[in-house]
DNA sequence: CTGAAAGCGCTAACAG
DNA sequence: CTGTTAGCGCTTTCAG
């Protein structure tokens, strides 16, 4: 920065103050620094300005996996509009585990980041102890519905549950299905499950859940399908706990020789690539994980701007059955 | 740090070696700090760390884009293998832009990383320049077969082409059609066509290529797969750019009451998570994706460590043929 | 094995 | 609008 101030005949603070606030700074000088800059091939340390200014231009994000369509969405959709922003998304992965979450928080914090964000309301006492202090926004996404520790984006699992049995039900079917994958670990898939029977069960329906404690897939999805037609023959609807489970609970439908939707109405969740495509297209609900992304950053400029420096927000980000010809 | 040494009555250097190189200090020492640590709840802020260094405990990743299932693996994997060395990833996607690309790599340098991985041999002059001069290890992913800026990690996407027209021709079959989506910006799925062109035709079959300009989704796998059955009406192997295309063709297959792989053979690329459940089993070539993420990663580890500062490495991670029902 | 000293490259008052 | 000044919290020789 020095080499570039020299270059341009200025101090070394008015480029720091040029590359903070352009429109600060006097055209000339500008066009003399900018000049500098590509002259000297110049990239600012941003080690250096995170230190002085005790805050960087880094967003920590959190998520079980980006392996998961689910939340490689929301990072996809978070990146591309922090982007404008400047800002960088450094990422961590827990696994399903809050163990693991609690070492990236304290990872995350030494980065002095200009937000930190974390997946769903449920964390460890330490967590809690580590966030509780922090100056910095803290956004929790893809779960509403429980204590906060600053602002949540996201909408209620248990409601989509509820809308699927709603939706089946409406159907005419009676004898409901849950099928879910690894819900000891991944709670929300617990409380859509909940959410699915508690519903089912005041509508009048007859509600059973078969699980697997492996990760969700099409494989576990056309297992799941053929021991719930085993233990319950007369099932006439299907909720899965996401659209994986769906495609696999459609396969076994089609080996198997069951109608679907005649036979049997299969439910999922996601809106994954592949849904509108199945045989049959599958009816499904679909979260917005690019809305929760966006909305996560519009909080994080926000905070950054100055304005609105709200706290303790929760935005519902809602979701949408999309009906198709599985049901 | 200075609290924690003044608690544990020991000099600031000396935490600071405790913080580096646990070793190099005295047990009594080790146990003081320790304690100081935790009693503070001391956080080290690696901005300050970075900078009186001059690089950082952050490795860099520019990739196309983690909704792409491949990518997600790589960088998942490379994440959970760097988490022991206290390395965190910052993440960037391209969309497939080189321009892009280049202000991702700016920004990326300006964090000092240890390492900067990016996807592919192709970057604009802009990035080669940037990348030209720094000291770091810069590892290029997901493709061989060009010059590298320093090392590559992954597979020739032509020898993938041309073991699934292999594949097809040893199945019988003669009329083969490749189905691909995006060509135009994924050199790499361009790469995988070109090779099954050449070696279908070597073989003696015939081959074509029906294509989309968007990107790879069951929905255009199914639109692709109808397009080549009206143009080839007497196709009789289908190779797709990846598992996306093929289940969409597959769901077309099923549609149309054609039937696979006695009418047509369907070969996919990725084995993604549904390829083993679809009906039939797709046949599939697997890259692998976290063998990629995992090689990049002990690069990177040697590289700190001061061990085999080899550069220049090509490392093949090849791929295999898993040969399911669908031909 | 431990400590003193000298920055790393930048930001942020503040004064002009 | 520009420049001066005083650090940000740590690492890294270099002595002891």
């Amino acid at each position: 920065m020095t080499d570039v101030a020299e270059l341009a005949n200025v101090s070394p603070s008015t480029v720091s103050l040029f590359l903070r606030k352009p429109d600060a700074v006097s055209p000339s000088a500008s066009q003399a620094i900018s000049r500098a800059i590509d002259k000297l091939n110049y990239v600012p340390n941003l080690m250096a300005g995170g230190l002085a200014a005790a805050s960087s231009r880094a967003v920590s994000i959190i998520v079980p996996s980006v392996r998961n369509a689910f939340f490689a969405e929301t990072v996809s959709a978070m990146q591309a509009a922090l982007k404008k922003q400047r800002l960088q998304l450094i990422l961590g992965h827990t696994e399903y585990d809050e163990l693991e979450e609690e070492e990236l928080v304290r990872m995350a914090l030494s980065w002095a980041p200009a937000a930190i964000v974390l997946t769903g309301l449920s964390h460890s006492a330490s967590t809690r102890r580590l966030l509780a202090n922090v100056t910095i926004p803290v956004i929790e996404i893809w779960e509403l519905g429980g204590p906060q520790i600053d602002s949540a984006i996201g909408f209620h699992h248990d409601q989509v549950g509820i809308a699927a049995a709603a939706h089946l039900i409406q159907q005419g079917r009676r004898n409901l299905v849950f099928l879910g994958a690894r819900m000891h670990q991944d709670r929300r898939a617990k409380q859509r499950c909940d959410g699915f029977l508690q519903a089912a069960r005041t509508g009048g329906a007859a509600a059973q859940v078969v699980e697997h404690p492996d990760t969700a897939s099409a494989e576990i999805g056309a297992m799941l399908l053929s021991e719930a037609l085993r233990l319950y023959p007369n099932a006439d609807g299907i909720a899965c706990s996401n659209d994986h489970i769906a495609l696999g609970a459609l396969f076994a439908c089609n080996r198997l020789g069951v109608a679907v939707p005649e036979r049997l109405a299969v439910v999922g969740f996601g809106d994954l690539s592949f849904s509108a495509a199945c045989n049959p297209p599958l009816t499904t609900i679909r979260p917005s994980g690019d809305l929760i992304g966006r909305e996560a950053a519009r909080l994080i400029e926000d905070h950054l701007n100055g304005e609105k420096p709200e706290r303790q927000l929760t935005i519902d980000t809602r979701f949408t059955l999309q009906h198709r010809r599985s049901s």
